[in-house]
RNA sequence: GGGCGUGUAGCUCAGGUGGCUAGAGCGCACCCCUGAUAAGGGUGAGGUCGACAGUUCGACUCUGUCCACGCCCA
C-alpha cells in the first residue's frame, strides 16, 4: 500500500467531535418480546380501537366480518396466518381513512367441547351423578361445564390474538353462546321458516341402542366384531326383462309360459329358470328395509349359471362367488353393462312390496303451510320399490357388485334413496326392535337377534346362497362400548332445492331455489356478454335450464299458492335480453362477489352444485335448541309446532335469558309471547287452542354451522356494522363451511350473499409441503414464536407469504423474516438518527420546501411517491407480499444503498445548518413519516415505536396520544425529479462495475477504497452536466467526479497522490493544511470554522 | 375415485393474451468500509422452468396423460 501523504506528519486535531453524527432513541435491537406488550398496554390505555372508531365516525365504512374460530385449544399457525391477514386488512382500511368495525368472535357450541367435557366428567367420576338426573337437568349440568370450558378458551385465545397485536373490539366480542347472539340466530331461523325452506325428514344416523341416542362420528370407536356375512339371491320380477337386458334371444317355440318348471333350453337361448340378483351384506338385519339393489352403470355384469340357479353378479366377481358357494358348474351365459340393468324389478324374499308401499304412503305427512309438515311433496315412489338402481359408489372390492340398498340404514343408501325417490324407510325403533311395519316374525325382536332370524328364513325359502361368520372392524358407542347401528330418524333440514320468493325478487329470481340463486350469484358473469362461443353456449344451456325449472315451479303450486311468478313473456324477454348480451342485468351487479384468488369462484360453485339439503339438527346438549314443540295426537302420532311466530316468541325468551331457558323453563313460559289463535301457520292441533302443559320440547339442537352461518345477521346486522359485509377472509376449507353456509342463510333471508368479497388462504404445511400434525411432530408452537421472534416479525413473515396456496413453514423462515425485518428497522433507525438536530416543522410546509429536480432529495421523494402508490395498490388488492416486498426493496436499495449512502457525507460533514443538509433532513423526515404509515398495517408495534420516536418531544415516551394508528396514509408529495435521473443511475451502475475492476487490478494499481478514486463519466447527451458534480461523487461513493464527453465508459483515476481531508476522508482537490494544523477540504474548513 | 389448487435457481417466490442471453430477495463466494458497527456498501457464481407426449417456425407460458403435495368431498 502506498504511503499516505499525511502519514508521518504530525496528526492534526481529532475532528470526530465536530461531525454531526447520527443519534436516536430508536434502538437497533428491537427487543420485541419485551416492548410489544408495552405497546399493547399503551394502546389499551389510549383506548385505540374506540378512539379510532370515533375519529372515523361518518367516514366510509369498511365492514369486515371475522369468522369465529372454535373456542378450543391454543392458537396455532393457522390462526397466526388468518388473524394476521385480517388485521392487515382492517388496519390498512383504517389508514385509508375508513371506519372499520372489527368484532372478533368465537364458535362456542358443539360436539368437540361437549365430548371433551363429558370425558373429563367421566374421568373425575362426576358423570355418574349427572347421569342419574332427569333429562333437562342432566343437559344443564353438562351445558354449565361446557360454558365454563368455552369461556376459558375464549379468554386464552383472545389473549393470544391480542398478543399478536390485532386491533379489534376485544372488550365486546361475539360469542355464539351469548343470549343476544342466540336470540338473533333464532330470529333468522324464523325468517327461513317463513320462506318455507325448513322441513323435517328422515335421515340415517349412527344410533346407540344402549343410550337411545344419535352419535356423531367423533363418538364412535371402531372395534372388531364377528358378524354374519351372507350372499342372498333376490328373484327377478320379470325374467324376460332380465334376459332382454343381457340380449338373449327368445326361443321361437317358447312363450315363456312357465319359467319355473324345468323346460327345454336351446343352445344360446335363455334359461328356463327365473334369474336372480345376488347381493352381499354383513348386516342381515337391514334386509327387511331393503328397497333397492344398486349396480355401477359402468361395470360389466354377468348372467351366471351356478349349478341349477341363474343369477346376476359383476363379471369380475363371478369366479370368486362360485368358489365361495362351492358350486360344481359355473358358467357365464351372457354379459351386459350395469346401466342396462337399472330399472329392473325384483321380488323381496320376505317383504310384501305393494303392502309396504301402501303402508308408507299412509304414513306420509300431509302437505301444509307449517314448516313442520312441509315434507318432500311430489317426491313419491311412483317408480316403485324393489328395483335395480344405478350408483357410482358401487365397487368390486368385495361382495357381488350388486349392493343391497336400504335408504333408512346407510349413508350411501340414503343418498341413492333420495335420488331415486325411494322412501327413507327404517322399521327399527329407538330400542333396536322392529316396529309394526316389519314382517310379523320380526316385530319386537332386536336387530341382533334378527341377524340369525333373517338368515334362517332366507335359508328356508331358498334365497340364501352362502353364509359365513366374518370378523370386521365395526363402529361402537365410545361410552357403552356397544355396537351402533345406522337408523333413520327425523331430522330438520333447510332445503336447497325448494323454490321460494322474497319481496325484493325480480322476475328472474322469483321462485328460484337456494341452489339456483347461489350459483347465479357466484357466476353472475353468466349474464354478462359472453367472450367466446363456448361461453355463450354454456350461458344458453344454463338459461334454458332455469327456464324449465321455473316453469315446473309454476305448475307445482301445492304449497306455494301465494307466490307470484314471472309470466312466460316476462321471462322470455329477460332471457332473450341475456342471450342477446344486452346491458340488461338479470341480477343487479351489486350482488356479485369478488373472489381473491379468483379460482375461489369455481370452488364455491362446485360445492353449491353438489351439496345435499342441509341437515341442521343434532341430538346433543351443548348448542342452541331448535325451538320446536310436539303434541301427541289421539292416535299416538305427533303434531309439531315450529312456525315463524312460535320461533320468534321463543327467541324473545332466549334473548333475555339465554338458551339455557329452553332446558329450565316450561313450554308455557317459553311460549308466553305466543298466541296460537293469531298464528296463521299453526297446525290445526294448535290453532284451536291447546294445553301448554301437554307440549313436549324438542330435544334437537342446531348444527353449529347454522349458528356461525347466521353470524352476518347476529353480529353485523345486529350491531349495525353493515350489510352486506365487505369481506370474509378465511382458509380455503371454508368454501364448504362458513362461506357456503353463510351464503345459504343470506340467500334464504335476504336473497343475496351476505358478503361482497371472499378472500381465502391456503393451509400451513411443513418445509417439505407435508401437512402439519402433532403426530408427525412437525408443528411449531405460536407462543414460542412470540417469545423467540415477537409478533411483528411473525406478522412480517405472514405478509411475505403468497397465501393463495399452501404455506410452507419452518423455524428457519421466521429467522429469515427476522433478518429482513431488521433491515427495514435499521433503515428507519438511520433516518431517525439523522433527524436529531433537525428543526421540527410540520410536514406540509416541508413538502412545499424547495427540492430542485436535480437534487438527490427530489429523486428520493419522487421514488417514495412511486413506492407509496405501489404499496397502496397492492394493499387494495390484498397483495401484502407485493406491498412488503416493495417496502423492503425501497429500504434496501433506494434508501440504504443509494440515498442514505450518498447523503451521509453532507449529513455528517456539512455545517449543521447548511442548505443542502437541512434539505436532506426535510426529505428524510417525510420519508420516515411516510414509511411508518405504510408499515403500520403490517408491523404495528415497530411502526408506532418509530413514529413516536420521530414525532415525540424530548421524553416522547410520556406523550400518550401519539400513535401512528390514528393517522392516515400520506398523499403524494408530487415532488418532481429530473428526467435525467435514469441516466444518472445507469452511469452509477457502470461506474460501480469499473470501480470493482479497479479494485481487482492487483498490486499497487488496485484502488480498493472508493474514496481514493475519482471517476470520469461519459456524458454523450449532456444529461449528467445538469447535475451537481458533488452529488454525483457522493452517489458513486468516490471523492470526485468529472464528465468526459468523449469517453465510452467510466474511467477510474487513482487519487492517492492527493491529500486526504482528515475530517471527511475525501480527496476532492481542495484539501490543504488549515489554521488549526489539520488537513481539511474547503467545505470541512468552513464547517469547523478555520481558515 | 371426484372437485378446486400447487409444483420455476440451495431456500422463499415473480414471470397478462406462447418469441430477445428466465427475474427478485435470502443464502453462498470474493471484496470494501469501520463516523448506521451484534451495522453499512460493492461485484459475482447458481436454473434441462415436476415427468412424458402433442400443437407450433418457436412453449416456463397452450392441450393431453402421469407423478408428488394441500384443501374439500366420496
Amino acid at each position: 500500500m502506498p504511503a499516505e501523504p499525511s502519514a508521518g506528519a504530525p496528526s492534526g486535531p481529532d475532528y470526530k467531535a465536530t461531525l454531526n453524527l447520527p443519534k436516536t432513541s430508536f434502538p437497533m435491537r428491537a427487543n420485541l418480546v419485551q416492548n410489544e406488550p408495552a405497546s399493547q398496554k399503551r394502546w389499551a390505555t389510549l383506548g385505540l380501537y374506540e378512539r379510532l372508531r370515533e375519529a372515523r365516525a361518518g367516514r366510509p365504512r369498511f365492514a369486515f366480518h371475522d369468522g369465529p374460530p372454535y373456542a378450543n385449544g391454543d392458537i396455532h399457525l393457522g390462526h397466526l396466518l388468518n388473524k394476521s391477514l385480517k388485521d392487515f386488512v382492517v388496519r390498512l382500511k383504517a389508514m385509508e381513512g375508513m371506519d372499520c368495525p372489527y368484532t372478533p368472535g368465537w364458535d362456542c357450541h358443539g360436539l368437540p367441547i361437549e365430548a371433551k367435557v363429558v370425558t373429563d366428567l367421566t374421568e373425575t367420576g362426576k358423570m355418574a351423578k349427572i347421569a342419574s338426573l332427569e333429562a333437562d337437568a342432566r343437559r344443564m349440568a353438562v351445558r354449565r361445564e361446557c360454558q365454563k370450558y368455552a369461556e376459558k378458551y375464549v379468554r386464552l385465545q383472545g389473549g393470544q390474538m391480542q398478543r399478536l397485536l390485532t386491533m379489534a373490539d376485544y372488550a365486546d366480542p361475539y360469542l355464539t353462546m351469548s343470549p343476544r347472539y342466540e336470540g338473533a340466530t333464532l330470529e333468522l331461523f324464523a325468517t327461513l321458516i317463513e320462506q318455507g325452506l325448513v322441513f323435517r325428514q328422515r335421515k340415517p344416523v349412527h344410533w346407540s341402542i344402549a343410550n337411545r341416542t344419535a352419535l356423531a362420528e367423533a363418538e364412535l370407536e371402531y372395534m372388531d366384531r364377528d358378524d354374519l356375512s351372507i350372499y342372498v339371491d333376490f328373484e327377478a320380477d320379470d325374467a324376460d326383462a332380465v334376459y332382454d337386458a343381457f340380449g338373449l334371444p327368445r326361443a321361437p317355440e317358447e312363450d315363456s309360459e312357465d319359467l319355473d318348471s324345468a323346460g327345454r333350453e336351446f343352445p344360446g337361448g335363455r334359461p328356463t329358470v327365473r334369474p336372480g340378483f345376488m347381493i352381499w351384506t354383513t348386516t342381515p338385519w337391514t334386509l327387511p328395509a331393503n328397497l333397492g339393489i344398486a349396480v355401477n352403470p359402468r361395470f360389466e355384469y354377468a348372467l351366471v349359471r351356478l349349478d341349477g340357479a341363474v343369477t346376476v353378479v359383476a363379471k369380475e366377481m363371478a369366479e370368486k362367488i362360485a368358489q365361495i358357494g362351492r358350486v360344481e358348474e359355473a358358467t357365464i351365459i351372457a354379459t351386459t353393462t350395469g346401466d342396462r340393468l337399472a330399472g329392473l324389478r325384483y321380488r323381496h324374499p320376505f317383504v310384501d312390496g305393494p303392502g309396504l308401499a301402501a303402508a308408507l304412503e299412509a304414513d306420509m305427512p300431509s302437505p301444509g303451510r307449517s314448516a313442520a309438515t312441509l315434507s318432500h311433496a311430489g317426491r313419491g315412489w311412483e317408480a316403485g320399490l324393489h328395483r335395480v338402481v344405478a350408483a357410482d359408489y358401487v365397487t368390486l372390492e368385495d361382495g357381488t357388485g350388486l349392493v343391497h340398498t336400504a335408504p333408512g340404514h346407510g349413508v350411501e343408501d340414503y343418498q341413492t334413496g333420495l335420488r331415486e325417490g325411494l322412501p327413507i324407510y327404517s322399521p327399527v325403533q329407538a330400542d333396536g326392535t322392529y316396529d309394526a311395519t316389519a314382517p310379523e316374525w320380526l316385530r319386537g325382536k332386536t336387530v341382533w337377534d334378527a341377524n340369525t332370524l333373517v338368515t334362517d328364513r332366507l335359508k328356508q325359502s331358498g334365497h340364501l346362497y352362502h353364509a359365513h361368520t366374518f370378523n370386521h372392524s365395526y363402529p361402537h358407542d365410545w361410552r357403552s362400548k356397544t355396537p351402533v347401528i345406522f337408523r333413520a330418524t327425523e331430522q330438520w333440514f333447510v332445503g336447497v332445492d325448494r323454490p321460494y320468493m322474497l319481496p325484493d325478487d325480480n322476475a328472474f329470481e322469483r321462485n328460484k331455489t337456494m341452489r339456483q340463486r347461489a350459483i347465479d350469484i357466484v357466476f353472475i358473469e353468466m349474464y354478462a356478454p359472453a367472450a367466446t362461443p363456448a361461453q355463450h353456449q354454456i350461458q344458453q344451456e344454463y338459461i334454458r335450464e332455469v327456464h324449465e325449472i321455473q316453469q315446473e315451479a309454476q305448475e307445482d303450486q301445492q304449497h306455494q299458492s301465494s307466490l307470484t311468478h314471472a309470466s312466460p313473456e316476462e321471462l322470455s324477454a329477460l332471457i332473450a335480453g341475456a342471450s342477446e348480451m344486452s346491458n340488461e342485468h338479470m341480477l343487479p351487479a351489486s350482488m356479485s362477489i369478488r373472489f381473491v384468488p379468483e379460482w375461489g369462484r369455481n370452488r364455491l360453485r362446485g360445492m353449491l352444485e353438489s351439496r345435499p339439503d342441509w341437515c341442521i339438527s343434532r341430538q346433543r346438549a351443548w348448542g342452541l335448541p331448535i325451538p320446536a314443540f310436539t303434541l301427541r295426537r289421539g292416535d299416538g302420532t305427533e303434531a309439531t309446532l315450529l312456525t315463524p311466530m312460535s320461533v320468534r316468541a321463543v327467541a324473545a325468551v332466549v334473548r333475555a335469558k339465554g338458551s339455557d331457558a329452553w332446558f329450565q323453563a316450561a313450554p308455557a313460559d317459553l311460549l308466553a309471547g305466543y298466541d296460537a289463535k293469531a298464528d296463521p301457520d299453526a297446525p290445526p292441533e294448535f290453532g284451536a287452542g291447546f294445553d301448554a302443559a301437554a307440549l313436549r320440547k324438542s330435544e334437537d339442537i342446531f348444527d353449529v354451522w347454522f349458528e356461525s352461518g347466521s353470524s352476518w345477521h347476529s353480529v353485523m346486522v345486529e350491531r349495525g356494522h353493515g350489510f352486506p359485509v365487505d369481506l370474509y377472509l378465511e382458509g380455503s376449507d371454508q368454501h364448504r363451511g362458513w362461506f357456503q353456509l353463510s351464503m345459504l342463510c343470506g340467500l334464504g333471508a335476504r336473497g343475496r350473499a351476505p358478503f361482497r368479497a371472499l378472500l381465502t388462504h391456503g393451509f400451513i404445511v411443513d418445509r417439505d409441503g407435508k401437512k402439519m400434525s402433532k403426530s408427525l411432530g412437525n408443528t411449531l408452537n405460536v407462543e414460542d414464536l412470540f417469545k423467540e421472534f415477537g409478533a411483528d416479525v411473525c406478522r412480517w413473515w405472514v405478509a411475505g407469504q403468497p397465501y393463495e396456496g399452501d404455506i410452507k413453514v419452518d423455524l428457519e423462515f421466521f429467522k429469515t423474516a427476522g433478518e429482513s425485518y431488521r433491515k427495514v428497522r435499521n433503515t428507519l433507525r438511520f433516518l431517525l438518527s439523522n433527524l436529531s438536530d433537525a428543526p421540527s416543522e410540520d410536514l406540509a410546509s416541508a413538502v412545499k420546501g424547495d427540492f430542485p429536480p436535480t437534487s438527490i432529495d427530489a429523486w428520493a421523494l419522487a421514488s417514495f411517491d412511486a413506492l407509496s402508490k405501489t404499496v397502496r395498490k397492492a394493499y387494495a388488492a390484498y397483495d401484502f407480499r407485493l406491498a412488503t416486498q416493495a417496502i423492503y426493496d425501497f429500504c434496501n436499495d433506494t434508501l440504504s444503498a443509494v440515498y442514505l449512502a450518498a447523503t451521509k457525507d453532507r449529513l455528517y460533514c456539512d455545517r449543521a445548518d447548511s442548505v443542502r443538509r437541512r434539505r436532506t433532513q426535510r426529505a428524510m423526515r417525510i420519508l420516515a413519516d411516510g414509511l411508518c404509515r405504510l408499515l403500520a398495517p403490517v408491523i404495528p408495534h415497530t411502526a408506532d415505536e418509530a413514529w413516536r420516536s420521530l414525532h415525540g418531544e424530548p421524553g416522547a415516551n410520556e406523550t400518550p396520544g401519539l400513535c401512528v394508528h390514528l393517522q392516515e396514509f400520506l398523499p403524494p408529495t408530487d415532488i418532481r425529479a429530473d428526467e435525467g435521473w435514469g441516466a444518472v443511475m445507469k452511469a452509477r451502475d457502470a461506474a460501480l462495475v469499473a470501480l470493482e475492476a479497479a479494485k481487482k487490478a492487483g498490486g499497487d494499481a488496485a484502488v480498493e477504497n472508493p474514496l481514493d478514486a475519482g471517476v470520469a463519466l461519459p456524458d454523450p447527451g449532456g444529461t449528467l452536466g445538469r447535475f451537481d458534480a458533488r452529488d454525483l461523487a457522493d452517489l458513486l461513493g468516490v471523492s470526485r467526479v468529472a464528465l468526459d464527453p468523449a469517453a465510452h465508459g467510466p474511467g477510474v483515476t487513482d487519487l492517492r497522490g492527493e491529500p486526504r481531508c482528515e475530517r471527511s476522508w475525501k480527496r476532492d482537490g481542495t484539501v490543504r493544511r488549515r489554521s488549526d494544523g489539520g488537513m481539511l477540504s474547503d467545505r470541512d474548513a468552513e464547517a469547523v470554522g478555520v481558515s
